[in-house]
DNA sequence: ATTAGAATGATAATTATTTTACATTCTAGG
DNA sequence: CCTAGAATGTAAAATAATTATCATTCTAAT
């Protein structure tokens, strides 16, 4: 599981004051999807916000050559396709279904409808939109001015923000690698210096990190403001 | 000038009925800066919306050797400092006056006022946010997953979308080199394969295409869907 | 408890990119 | 119309990253 577009991020739902979210949940019908079922379609037109109740959604774009290519990972509460409510915009990416899931469907038109009578839910949208492109500004950021070993780490850094009591990252090595724009092999020996920097230890399809301030001042250290 | 989270993204004043850009013009003060000035530092956390009305202003970092690197460049209309006022993130960049320039600042409880008032606000707010969301997320796919050639064709192609009337992009080098996340020197290369192949003539501090099509078809053929 | 499949570790050869350096071209300002 | 400073063009050397393999370790399912 890749978390570009979660780390920080707090789910849409969550945003919600209850009476608001009963209304979402009435207006929305509530779809069930088996494991790897398209939910929606790059190119689809027709606009509509969806919301993880139960599972997750892989967000990500099929290549030509079968493969998938993941961008973020939504688990319940989070939103997607919000971007086909306010803009003309054809969606630009797959979305899947991993697992059993469920998702609530809520078309343009009912949305629009709760959307004029309850500002919380603008305010909601703005800013689990507005965390996204912060997060996207970061990465682009690290992906553009740092070499791989530092961009590994701010990126592990960001990601550990979102590991509520835990302190492992479950990720595979060619996600996180794919995440952060390098191969495998390049994440590999990069993990190998920060495990021997004592910042990191690696374990089988994850990443712990005993002491997040430590990895936090190796990065205020190292990938400059 | 550099428009990575200009290129296709409306105005946010244009996106207001014209009786809510009064109000928000009567809301906010209107403040002149000189060239270079400092409008916001990057860890600033008073919140405030800002609204370019005259000149322009450049998002980026300053780095610690007092070099700048550029995010965004912002003309009339165009709005700045948003995240402040719906997440606690303090601001991620230096923004300064590029020439002679005149900013509309609006206050929080101002902003918050004319935001229950008019929904038109958040609908504007939202399109903004999300289109730039959605270049940020294609300019990341390009840098993860392009050669420098292809990168180059893709973002030379979503800028020129931009250009109204004109067909030439006027960047120099280093700054474009900057928002690929290569080396001028790569640049240059890429550059001459793109002029070698017709998709574009080269100047001075500016680049030119003069078939968009062309170059449009190019790249779909060659940067995959 | 065994084992097949999945994930990681590691290495060498190759390719891509950057760094460094310098030449050339362009442009704005006197 | 010059000229200094700015921007681009180019090449070689050095570095970084990828590709291609293969060995090893781990996990989950029988």
């Amino acid at each position: 599981m890749l978390n570009l577009l979660k780390i920080n991020t707090p789910a849409f739902l969550g945003l919600l004051p209850e009476t608001v979210t009963e209304q979402v949940i009435k207006s929305s019908i509530l779809m069930k999807y088996s494991d790897g079922q398209l939910i929606h379609t790059r190119g689809a037109l027709k606009p509509g916000l969806s919301i993880v109740h139960k599972g997750a959604a892989h967000v990500g774009v099929n290549g030509i050559d079968g493969t998938f290519v993941m961008v973020a990972s939504l688990g319940p509460g989070e939103c997607f396709g919000e971007t086909t409510l306010f803009t003309e915009l054809p969606r630009t990416h797959d979305v899947s279904s991993i697992g059993e899931s469920e998702i609530y469907q809520l078309s343009q038109p009912l949305f629009d409808v709760l959307y004029q009578r309850e500002p919380a839910i603008s305010r909601a949208l703005l800013k689990t939109t507005l965390m996204r492109t912060h997060i996207l500004l970061e990465m682009l950021d690290a992906i553009r001015r740092l070499p791989i070993l530092e961009r590994t780490a701010k990126v592990l850094l960001s990601m550990s923000y979102t590991l509520g009591g835990s302190n492992a990252l479950h990720s595979r090595q060619d996600e996180l690698a794919y995440t952060l724009g390098i191969t495998r092999v390049s994440l590999s020996k990069a993990l190998k210096q920060l495990r021997q920097l004592g910042l990191i230890d690696v374990g089988y399809a994850k990443i712990v990190i005993p002491d997040q301030s430590r990895l936090g001042d190796w990065v205020e250290l190292n990938c400059g403001t």
